[in-house]
Formats: structure tokens, sequence, C-alpha cells
DNA sequence: AAGACTGTATTACTTATATAATACAGCTGG
DNA sequence: CCAGCTGTATTATATAAGTAATACAGTCTT
């Protein structure tokens, strides 16, 4: 059962795709593999206290990108071949480390300053 | 005049927002400095492709935070004090670099692997 | 002074996002 | 088997986000 630990709701991106963020990354570092169950539209949404519809929205955004696959009442699991995996990884750490670095430069920070800034939060974050 | 080369819409999020941060971000960078004159509304709009009113209600959220002022039929200007400069830098980078290193290490990356695409990206970054 | 530009405000409309309350049919486990 | 879970669908409502078309008063420039 894919896990939804550490979740956390960040305002001013719709809640649908945190979700379909929240899949993606975790197939990126294959945590996420071929045949993993996901919870059920009402047991996620009463997890993250958020409407059922909300994560049906999610979950069909997933299933049109050929990530999950649903049938009749039995739970969604997920869909996976080397290949899409591969080409989730790549795209996610494209358009992220994109808008990550445009953002940085824009604010006037050098690479060096850029990448010391990584490395400090880092650590922060790994005692988290 | 405070220029907007180089914006670059970006979907899922807000326009308006996209519009607040990018004023931030300069003003971070030290481009953007007190008593800079702002596009008025209706030209940035149409130099951004957008509604005037998307705009006007990013200047109402920049002035609502004191970042900027408006009066009359005038155009807006930047009002910045070296501490306001200081706090938005620091909330920025904050905010910031934390989505960016949770994202990362979500994905599986290590320290190392982040830093060396970063690294690698910034390099691209410049020759545009 | 006058025209052109500025900020501000209003009204209307569309689409997206999110919630709420049901309903129904298909699996599935005890 | 069958109760309880599952996915799916529908209708309704509310708020946010974005567009569109005007209107009006203040300022700036010539």
């Amino acid at each position: 059962m894919i896990s939804f630990e550490g979740f956390l709701m960040e305002d001013g991106i719709p809640i649908y795709l945190q979700i379909v963020l929240w899949l993606k990354r975790g197939i990126a570092a294959g945590q996420i593999v071929d045949g993993d169950e996901l919870p059920s539209r009402r047991v996620l949404s009463a997890l993250l206290g958020v409407n059922p519809n909300t994560v049906q929205k999610a979950y069909r955004m997933l299933e049109e990108e050929g990530l999950i696959q649903s049938q009749g009442g039995a739970k969604s699991t997920v869909v996976l071949t080397p290949q899409t995996k591969l080409a989730v990884r790549q795209t996610l750490l494209q358009t992220e480390i994109k808008s990550i670095v445009s953002a940085m430069a824009q604010m006037g920070l050098s690479k060096e300053e850029a990448l010391a800034l990584v490395d400090t939060y880092w650590e922060d974050h790994d005692e988290t």
C-alpha cells in the first residue's frame, strides 16, 4: 500500500495536482513500483482531510497518463514499465530543476551561493 | 522602469501570484530598488497577454504588503527600506529552498546528486 | 488648457477548484 | 453467499481565477 506519510499540503497549488506530484515523485524515487496498491478514494480523502472528488480528480489524471489502473470495485494499482518509470523521473527532474534554477538566478544568487544554500538546507531537512 | 523581460508564464500557478513573485525576486536580487516605477496595469497586461484585472490583482496584493505605492492617476512606484528588502529576500529564499529540497529528497536524490544537477542546469540557464 | 495616460471601480460572464450528498454497480474477504 | 468495501457518476453549491467591456477621476506632458 502506497504511503502518504509526510504529505504536506502547500497552498497556491491545486490539491489534486499535489497528489499527482506526490505519486510521480514516489515513482521517480523508486519507492512506488509496478503493481503497488493505492489507498481508496475515500480512505485517502479522509486521511488528507479533503473531498473524495478531489482525490478522484487526481487519480483520473494519473489514469489518463497511464500510470495507474482502476477497474470495477477493486483497488487501483500502479502500472509501470522501466521505460515509463524513467520517463517520469526525467520529466520531473527537468521541470523541477529548471524552475528552481531560474528562480534562484532571478533572485541574484551566484551558482556557488545557490549550491551552498541547498547544501545547508539539506541537513535541516534530514533531521526532520 | 521595471522590466519584465524574460518573464515566463508557468501553469498551475495563478498568474497574479507569478507577477507578485517576479517583483519580489527582483527586489531580493537588488535589481528593483526604492522609487522604481512599475509599468501601468494596461501596459503590463498587454505585454503579458493577460487581462488588466489580473495585473491589478497582483499590484493590489503588493500594495497591501507595503511593497509598492499607488496614488491617483500617476505611475505606481516601489517603496523599500533596507529592512523590508532583507525581509523579502529572507522569506523568499526560505520558502523556495525548502520546497526545492523536499521535492528532490522525495524523488530519492542524494545531496550530492542534487548538487550536481543544480550545477549542470545552471550552465544551461546562463547560456539562455 | 487639453489630450493622453494613469489608477480605480463596477458589472457580467466563464472556467477551475473544492466541497457536499447521494446513488449504483462491481470486487472481495470472512 | 453477502456485507462491506471499491470505483464511478450525478447534481448542487460555493469560492477562486481569469476575461471582457466600460466608466470616471486624477496626473502628466506638450
